[in-house]
DNA sequence: TGACATTAGTCACAGGACGTGACTAATTCG
DNA sequence: CGAATTAGTCACGTCCTGTGACTAATGTCA
């Protein structure tokens, strides 16, 4: 967010920053630079010959540590909604941080649960909404689930990472039987024993060649 | 696509207009103003103060006849990729149309089948291609083949509909008991006699309440 | 040391969903 | 009238899913 001091952007990059703080999604926010107490998104003008992706790529690394695990187009999002840079587009990006990645320094950055994030621009809003949804609509299609783990977890926290996803619980039987069928994981030689109790296998993640698996059309799904 | 004789704009808007012509999907493309021997997705710029939805639906309803009947944002493109306009960012919607709509006059327009779609600039097929996964991907969360039907329909047509969205054949009573269970369509009084053969019942489209009906997560349908 | 609480991991059953082929029903054509 | 054609339904076997109960391994505390 350097160089947005003095024009007017005809577009600007947003860029949705997520991460799991214990039981629940938090988003990445900035103070703005003008009244310091307001926060928003992190965005930015393209520079002169940079891609879109680049762009969301380069807020990422400024705004929080290095890069993220996985950065995803939102859309183009304006129609008339507030933008703090009063530009007429905004392209929105997702992006998903590993767990455990520190807070930035300084103070111009702190995570948000989801709960609590303060009232933003209204075109910032529908953003963070539009960036929540797709992550939660990519979780069937794509492994989004591990990107926010360390390289290895137990079942236990990979479950309860879906279940953070997806906002509501999931049984342990049927979510391990699910995983297996997936071919997603392999175990490792290591257990880890946490305080009491018996302790967990760790896994990484490791897909394999799937089968196609052509079921048929989940009509099911259809909603109005 | 009017104004876009002497400027260079900075963004612009792109429109996918997809209909269902015999059993393939077919897009609509417009001669290229300039060289009238190039195809083009139908675009242009924004106007002061209109939305970009607003956009789409004026480029939608210049091109092809009425309103389309869905309509729906791909996302942003550019990335250095080349358009006909020169612009750096083209933001893209998708949008269906009711077979049957008649070809527009003029010879301006044509609909084109997808494997039948001439080249075009890199970023319009980038976009082309966008906007037909969106739409299957739409499928199984959004009642999408309707749109393309007529009001009234057999089951036969909507099952053929649905082949030609997923690109695969269904089986008959399966897909029948899933659109029961989906309470979707409902019977009205008539029946349409299709030259030989049992006449067939004729329905429409009526989605009721549904039941929560929350099942488990499709771990299945991981990829990579 | 031994019972108990706690967490990990597995099993097995019941009910539902799905793929499939065969069946009946109603019409046109010759 | 019978054959061909298309619509619509049924029933069976297989697989998938929700679920509760079970075993296993550890820490805690008397």
């Amino acid at each position: 967010m350097a160089d947005r001091k003095n024009r007017r952007p005809s577009s600007t990059i947003d860029v949705v920053l997520l991460t799991a703080v214990g039981s629940q999604l938090a988003v990445l926010l900035c103070r703005a630079p003008e009244t310091r107490e307001k926060w928003v998104l992190p965005w930015d003008a393209m520079r002169p010959s940079e891609t879109m992706e680049a762009t969301a790529g380069r807020i990422a690394r400024s705004a929080s540590v290095g890069e993220p695990a996985w950065l995803e187009q939102v859309g183009a999002f304006g129609d008339g909604k507030r933008h703090p840079s009063e530009s007429e587009i905004s392209v929105a990006y997702a992006g998903l941080v590993p767990m455990g990645t520190p807070s930035p320094v300084g103070g111009v950055y702190a995570w948000f649960t989801l709960s609590d994030v303060p009232q933003l621009a209204p075109r910032q809003r529908l953003i963070l909404d539009g960036a929540v949804a797709i992550i939660r609509g990519r979780m069937d299609q794509s492994p989004v689930a591990f990107r926010l783990l360390p390289q290895m977890f137990t079942l236990t926290e990979l479950q309860q990472m879906y279940e953070l996803l997806l906002g509501k619980r999931l049984h342990k039987a049927s979510f391990r039987r699910a995983l297996q069928a997936a071919w997603l994981v392999e175990p490792t030689d290591e257990w880890r024993s946490e305080g009491r109790g018996r302790p967990a296998q760790l896994y990484r993640y490791s897909p394999r060649k799937r089968r196609p698996a052509q079921r048929g059309i989940r009509l099911d799904l259809l909603s109005s």
